[in-house]
DNA sequence: GAATATGTTTAGTCTAATCTAAATAATTTT
DNA sequence: AAAATTATTTAGATTAGACTAAACATATTC
């Protein structure tokens, strides 16, 4: 049984290794975790103890197998909590993550899976992010950063790459969601800008912003 | 801002402070926490210097006005928590203390009062405990035990005094629940069992469980 | 490939929450 | 009311998780 530090760990490893290849160093997790390399350090040395990760001294770690289902355990229970307070409580996707942070920690397995039978079983979280099933398999469709869509072809908002408040807040006020369809109809040579139809209207984005916004073509 | 350990003292203090006359002995809260009596001294003096109870050496605590507070908050949420465990999560009433107790900690007043909300304002959980609204009020219903019910004369079981699952789910295979109508048939004056009709069913019960359940007349 | 910069680990300290054992206060019994 | 029992507190130790500062390893630059 992990307690609330390790299981923190153990998803920022978890996350950390998606975009790398595998391992994981110490600064990036400490960056994520909010502290210093030294504790780190430390944790690196319990987990693993705990075999949930290989850790070599100055190499960084990476999850071993238990490592990686504890990992995927606690994202489920994140990603079903988020999907429940967007579906049922009235929160906006930017609001989610702080109270999901608590929540992914509640340690009831038949509460996962009720929740989980509750909401119908969803396989995407309200930023488009897929859900992993009581077998902790998750299946993303493929997908596209919006800098790749071509010029004129129509895709549908998937998903963002970038899930801070402030992002997701600015995509609210110019009414890009989850299932927005999403056509590009110039790109401005100069900057890379982007003037879309995104449903109704048109507008111009940046490439920072086309940069964190997938796409299902 | 609390720890998950004050947190729970708080409540055990809140809870016994209720059968009690608002003062609370160091060993009672240590058998509720399951903690050591030096421990529930340390914590006393802590909760003390943030004037949450009031404490006085060998004399043990009591609540402030703020301890009150912050206690019904922790409350507040346990009973929301009991309640939507039961009414969509298909859990049973003896299954939903543990889980619950985590629940209570989660800290998000948005989340509490839309699930509250979304509860359609409950005014009982369902071991039939008063739940605190927003504003920390919460009304009970005046209640008698079943041994002070007169014979013969009808009334509604809106409560248990004992939370324990082996009680629960005694009464469970009794088909005895919130809402069950009982009506006392026949004392016994021997060993004061009961001979009851609950629903539609005449069984016997003891003092004991008698003792434990609580009437609407 | 030596010098420098960056990243990582070690050693030692701190805090919150617990514990044990001993000391002290309050209560009960005789 | 003295003795015995029970309850409470103090003193000192322990653990998990974090920290700082110094030492050490790796990577980068010239």
């Amino acid at each position: 049984m992990q307690t609330l530090s390790t299981e923190d760990y153990l998803k920022a490893i978890y996350h950390a290794s998606q975009s790398a290849n595998g391992t994981v160093a110490t600064t990036s997790i400490a960056n994520k975790i909010g502290a210093k390399p030294s504790s780190v350090t430390d944790m690196f040395k319990k987990l693993s103890e705990q075999k949930l990760v290989k850790y070599q001294k100055y190499q960084g770690v990476s999850l071993t197998n238990e490592g990686v289902k504890t990992a995927l355990r606690i994202v489920r229970k994140h990603r079903l909590w988020e999907s429940f307070l967007v579906s049922h409580l009235n929160f906006n996707w930017d609001e989610v993550h702080q109270v999901a942070e608590q929540l992914e920690h509640i340690q009831s397995e038949k509460l996962t899976n009720e929740l989980e039978r509750f909401l119908d079983y969803p396989t995407h979280d309200p930023h488009g992010d897929p859900i992993p099933n009581r077998a902790l398999f998750m299946k993303s469709y493929n997908k596209i950063l919006l800098t790749e869509l071509p010029l004129n072809k129509e895709g549908v908002c998937v998903g963002v790459k970038d899930n801070s408040p402030d992002f997701l807040r600015y995509l609210d006020r110019r009414q890009i969601g989850i299932g927005t369809p999403i056509l590009i109809l110039h790109r401005e040579d100069f900057d890379q800008s982007l003037h879309i139809q995104a449903g109704n209207s048109t507008l111009m984005i940046t490439q920072k912003t086309a940069e964190n916004i997938y796409i299902k073509p």
